[in-house]
DNA sequence: AGTAGCCTACCGACCAGTCGGTCGGCCGAT
DNA sequence: ATCGGCCGACCGACTGGTCGGTAGGCTACT
């Protein structure tokens, strides 16, 4: 064929032209709800009201759709994180900040952070690569102010990246059990939480 | 040796006669690298050296295999959980025990651990039910210590379900990182973040 | 000892159904 | 008259699961 080839490569690293929304949302749902290998492309047409043929015509393969996703909620993550922390005026309030954030998107964006968290393997190839950079840098935040009280004196000497593992893993572990129509609102959940890690249950009589 | 003829009933309610090792610990593998809808029967055949109808001599569905792997695992965690819980001499050591039994699960039961905390969705029907229902038990056993303890007056006033969860998010999203071939073990893990539930971060100057 | 019968474990060939993905064409708005 | 959004019809690949049959060991009876 004479024709040129069209453009057809990726503009840019990774990041193509964003697909619409109410198709990422679609997809978040169904992915949530069925797991990502369990879910048809479509189910995921249907949810978004579209036959399957016709959600093709926005996005090229499944696996892109995963891969919104993961970006869209890890960027979104990366972004809060680092203002809270960056507003912080102490370790301890970095943690609480951390863990503010964190549990409000499990409160509002809960299935997407199943997927993000339940899903993770299933993105592949050099996407993966680019995800695992952005998760490394978000964990590194965590353990960093972690770190910083331990120089201060203000925390025990704990490993920080053992540490932050610990105040991670509370966060993450709520797309598990969170209910936001449940008697805790996410900021109250992430207090209780906060207050745990940096005070400890034992009452210490002195 | 005398021609006993071999029980062959089923046993108990539910329990079907036990599959063969070496067949769900390939099972365990596959599913834990893959998961569980992208692994095929067929990889399974292959991991522990049949072919597929083979396989289908000794299991009767998929499913069955997935089940299998989550009944195994918790049995045995709720069976360690008890013995430590019940060995313990204080709400403190209650908590101990719990932590490093569930991280020595982990260190020790990798791909299970991960098939049975990623894969939880895919049991479906009334085992589903059955596998909620020791959950709840083993997650009951936790927040109950916890409430001994608030009780008691030793631990702060604190929920003891949320507590509980908190404690459990540490052991639980161990399967994420923990490496045991890292420089902590388990028991060390466990004790740290013993520490941190506890005694938590900050150093209390009175 | 020989042998008939049975049973477990295994396999090649196969099936119906589903999946991700494609193609050519329809339609309404610009 | 072009074009973005949409769709019916279709395809190859693969999946879970079945079926008929075989190899070989154990038992029981002769």
């Amino acid at each position: 064929m004479s024709a040129r080839k069209p453009p057809a490569s990726t503009p840019l690293s990774g990041a193509a032209e964003p697909v619409r929304a109410d198709i990422i949302a679609a997809a978040t749902r169904v992915f949530s709800e069925r797991g990502y290998h369990a879910a048809s492309m479509d189910q995921i047409a249907q949810a978004v009201g579209i036959r399957k043929p016709s959600l093709y015509h926005h996005v090229r393969r499944k696996e892109d759709l995963l891969f919104a996703i993961h970006e869209q909620l890890i960027d979104e993550l990366l972004d809060e994180t680092t203002r809270a922390v960056d507003a912080a005026e102490s370790p301890a309030d970095a943690v609480r900040g951390v863990l503010r954030v964190a549990l409000g998107f499990v409160a509002r964006h809960r299935d997407a952070v199943t997927v993000f968290l339940q899903e993770r393997s299933a993105v592949t190839g050099e996407r993966w690569t680019e995800l695992v950079v952005k998760r490394d840098r978000y964990e590194q935040m965590v353990s960093g102010a972690i770190a910083d009280g331990v120089a201060g004196g203000r925390f025990q000497a704990v490993p920080p990246a053992m540490a932050a593992r610990a105040v991670l893993a509370m966060a993450n572990w709520g797309y598990t059990w969170f209910d936001p129509s449940g008697t805790m609102t996410s900021d109250e959940v992430a207090e209780l939480f906060a207050d745990i890690a940096l005070k400890g249950l034992e009452v210490r009589q002195h």
